[in-house]
DNA sequence: TATTGTATTCGACATTGTGTAGAAAGTCAA
DNA sequence: TTGACTTTCTACACAATGTCGAATACAATA
């Protein structure tokens, strides 16, 4: 029998060239397959049509969209880079916790606090808020 | 140029048949091949040699120990369960940080409390005590 | 010892996702 | 019509994973 699909976990959905055509979009906007193209200064050296093949790719993920424009096509994200960081990061914590919630907490503040040590308080308040919410609700 | 590595953001080290495999000895410990293959119960109809290769293949990854005992050869998880989803979110932290922060504490706390709202509550302390440490450090 | 019945290892094939790109077809202005 | 550019098609490569059968190794036994 032929494998049913992807992971069950934690779903990885982009890889480097289309992340990196993602950032791009989510930078630019709407831009023609060229303008990402030539916009991309990825050290590589990609070919046009490689571009347009993973752009082409991305919107039939749904993560690009593909219009008309005057006369060339242009490509734009689906999603905004907050919407997409958003969708994939629900779907990672559910599975992560899924196998394992205890030390994932501490890892998750490790991790912030290493990053952007600010943030820790952003999160303190998305926490109060959220205890009051759920306070509320009952 | 051929693709070098794997995704650049979130590693997705497990498939689902790996993943249950992996399941199995967290929950019975070391065991041989036939008792893996005989105790997880999948709905599926898989054959003993598939099982010995996920076996051999997660040995392969270092997440699996191979040890000679008495006459059969027996497969023991070389992380617990914590450990492993500890190493995993780490990785999956840092791509989705890398990414976009905004928007992933709010999509973390409303998983996190949809999953287990009194986890809240041990976030809120681990917060608390790393912005003591990095008080200190500083 | 030769036989039988597992245990273990090897090598293979299939599918999917992604990177990569040339060939072909389409479009439009000069 | 021609030429340059755009867009689509088709294809190859490679890694990860699921999936096994064949071959080999072994150990207890007839």
């Amino acid at each position: 029998m032929p494998r049913k699909s992807r992971l069950a976990t934690y779903s990885s959905p982009l890889g480097p060239l289309e992340l990196e055509v993602m950032e791009f979009l989510w930078a630019s906007g709407a831009s023609s397959g060229r303008d990402v193209f030539s916009g991309m200064n990825s050290g590589r050296d990609i070919a046009l049509t490689t571009v347009l093949t993973v752009l082409e790719r991305l919107a039939k993920k749904g993560l690009v969209r593909k219009e008309k424009g005057a006369s060339l096509i242009a490509f734009s994200p689906a999603l905004s880079k907050e919407e997409f960081a958003r969708t994939v990061s629900q779907d990672v914590f559910k599975g992560i916790l899924g196998i394992s919630s205890s030390g994932l907490l501490a890892s998750f503040v490790d991790t912030l606090a290493a990053s952007d040590p600010g943030e820790l308080e952003k999160l303190s308040a998305l926490i109060e808020s959220k205890k009051k919410e759920l306070e509320a609700k009952k």
